[in-house]
DNA sequence: TGTCGATGTCCAATATATTGTACATATGAC
DNA sequence: GTCATATGTACAATATATTGGACATCGACA
């Protein structure tokens, strides 16, 4: 509820596009067809308004009609047009690759991770050879702080455009303790010198997180690559894991991003 | 030139919405960075107004500053929705493994198609193990008319429905020549009954080509199988390849776009 | 030097998109 | 039967988004 986060002042109109992207962003999140008067309780938009977006979006194949009853569900257009990205900064293939290596000489779960809008999200998984297996959602949202890799994947901004970009309610974690705005810079400070970061996860109670930067052309921080492992798998194996995604890391930095194939 | 296909009537403004799609479906057939200028140029939009467009959907990570200058592409949420697409309508691992299965067996070039709007498009495909590969870029929009697959994919529309959804110029084919539509209409409704559509490539003089149609839970050509051949091994193999396909199809048809895993 | 084209910004005018509201229908509770 | 809720449609009012055009800058070029 009171998902109206990014409204500016009070009673202003929205713009078609940013509501628009408002509901493609919420029916990803949601990860399932809704009807648009459901849309429009959820996020706190007037009906007439969804209904009218809805529509036009359903005209340009943004959305399907599927799940009957009239719900709706991202469309083919958006499958495309993601497609399009992937194949342009093309880092899907060699990203696989690194991942299966990874899992492959750690048994542990592997990820490549980056930045979605002020949150992280899993791109890409692939999960380790252990009987017990850890594995999280691709593409669901989490907060910056809660992460290993959120201390890197902001180290390229100042102290206060961290505190700017992340929501102030990012920094309660799931277990309702508060983790002060300071010690998260300290931290992502010290990432950023030490080229990695590791710590015991604060999401749940028994992994162990390492990430290291994944950079582009450029030099900026483009993701990360993470392991996630049993904790005392972690602390036993933390030279060669990190070793391991060092390594992972300085191959997908050789082919960085590049242009389209031909 | 010319581009504004859907301009209604006549100097309407057009509305943000559609304007922005316009501006992605460009960028992802152009394939590469533009900066906004060329963009209003090329597709015929008031500067001003593709200036304004652009930087919201850079705010939205839509869009992303790349290949300097100021060029912009496609941009990482974009990815995201489409990765969420693909997700929930889970074809792709079926389908990639299906896909591998027919070039094996066939050792020719397999594709998995759709409609993207009122064009053909290649979604996904696997070269052959020929030492004469032939293939297509994936992604890139077709006239209906000229391929195997369209015969089959406007299927469930009316003779009526068919005329108003393609193009009228669609159906001058690229050698020049006129393709009467009540001909392709004819080859539509043979292509429903038989179950299959082949013929020798019209976009080119050496291949031939083989589609059958993948349905949908509620039984809709969701998109098309199709092997792609040089002319006499595919009249060679005929009844063989078109066996491949057909077992292929069904085996996709039997785990029909499914809800999501959990 | 002056001219031209390409690029980006700024701004006012008006065509229109967003929205509140009313209306219509179906369903289920009681 | 009545009432409440969920769902979709229709429409007018006004807040604003789209647009044309002016303006500034830069590099090329003669």
């Amino acid at each position: 509820m009171m998902d109206a986060v990014q409204d500016e002042a009070a009673g202003k109109r929205a713009r078609g596009l940013d509501r628009a992207f408002e509901i493609l962003d919420f029916l990803r999140h949601k990860r399932q067809a809704l009807k648009p008067n459901e849309i429009a309780a959820q996020i706190g938009a007037p009906r007439s308004s969804v209904y009218e977006l809805v529509n036009l979006l359903l005209r340009n194949g943004i959305l399907e009609f599927t799940g009957g009853e009239g719900r709706v569900y991202l469309g083919r257009k958006l499958y495309f047009l993601g497609a399009a990205y992937e194949n342009h900064f093309d880092f899907t293939r060699e990203c696989e690759a690194t991942l299966e290596r990874l899992a492959d000489e750690t048994r542990e779960t592997a990820q490549f991770c980056m930045l979605d809008g002020n949150k992280y999200t899993v791109v890409r998984m692939r999960e380790g050879a252990r009987p017990f297996r850890i594995s999280t959602d691709i593409g669901q949202s989490v907060p910056i702080p809660w992460t290993a890799s959120g201390r890197l994947l902001v180290a390229h901004l100042s102290d206060q455009e961290i505190l700017n970009f992340i929501p102030p309610e990012d920094f309660r974690l799931p277990s309702g303790e508060w983790l002060e705005p300071q010690t998260f810079i300290a931290e992502v400070r010290q990432a950023e010198r030490e080229g990695f970061f590791t710590f015991n996860s604060i999401v749940d109670s028994f992994t162990h997180c390492f990430a290291v930067p994944v950079r582009d052309d450029e030099g900026h921080v483009a993701g990360t690559l993470c392991l996630v492992t049993p904790r005392d798998d972690g602390l036993a194996n933390r030279e060669r894991y990190l070793a391991c995604l060092k390594q992972a890391a300085a191959d997908l930095n050789q082919t960085p991003t590049r242009q389209k194939r031909a």
